[in-house]
DNA sequence: TCTATATACATCGATGATCGAGGCATCGGC
DNA sequence: GCCGATGCCTCGATCATCGATGTATATAGA
């Protein structure tokens, strides 16, 4: 799982959102680091559906149409799996840093290797 | 930065490593979750050393050549700066997870979205 | 001695993922 | 009326990764 798709099931964990919505959270959630388009995101939104890890429903506000998604249990369960992944991941990435003082600036914009 | 780059950053932290056993130490420290392979991890080393995060020298073991990578301080940076980025991320996840369970199962395995 | 696997480095065409431009539409502010 | 934000969507171009391929040597087992 990239971590669009990641951070794509972690907003949503949090609330059903339109796709609009996601690819701002997404954002802000990750302060930047992890910012897929929408060119990403709403193809992504389609494919977690046609897998069963999404539903969607159409709202209206104010006259405009919003396809507003939901996670299902495969989707919560799929997010929680990843969860413990990154939590466990977390763990080894802790003891590595161990031995070095940490630096509180986002990696995104510590000029991160070739790009 | 992509995960795989943050994984070799992350085992090059903990010791200087020759290609083949940073592709071995990624794949061990996350437990599969993230495997680049020689094709991926290679090119990335070249690309890593020549824009200043890594050196290299050549050993000798057992009569065989190995070419081993060091972090560099620049490339010191780039990892704990990643490092934070990671943890910031982690409490945004956690605060997400507060309202479900947690799975002990490896998210790769977890039949995540399509891939 | 032969075979297979592991070790060690490297390239590159094919494939998969992502971006960003482009398109359509409506609302709200100036 | 114009512009930016909002909201959805597609797709060609670009970027990242894989896995096959290649070379070479060491080790283990038959």
């Amino acid at each position: 799982m990239s971590l669009s798709k990641f951070f794509v099931l972690c907003v949503l964990h949090q609330k059903p959102m339109h796709g609009y919505e996601v690819v701002q959270a997404v954002e802000q959630t990750t302060k930047g680091c992890c910012s897929p388009t929408e060119g990403t995101v709403y193809p992504m939104l389609n494919e977690f559906e046609a897998g069963g890890y999404l539903t969607s429903h159409f709202d209206v506000v104010q006259g405009r149409e919003r396809k507003v998604y939901t996670l299902t249990e495969k989707g919560t369960i799929a997010f929680q799996t990843a969860v413990d992944a990154w939590l466990e991941a977390t763990d080894c990435i802790i003891a590595s840093k161990a031995a070095a003082g940490a630096l509180a600036i986002s990696y995104d914009k510590a000029e991160p290797p070739c790009e």
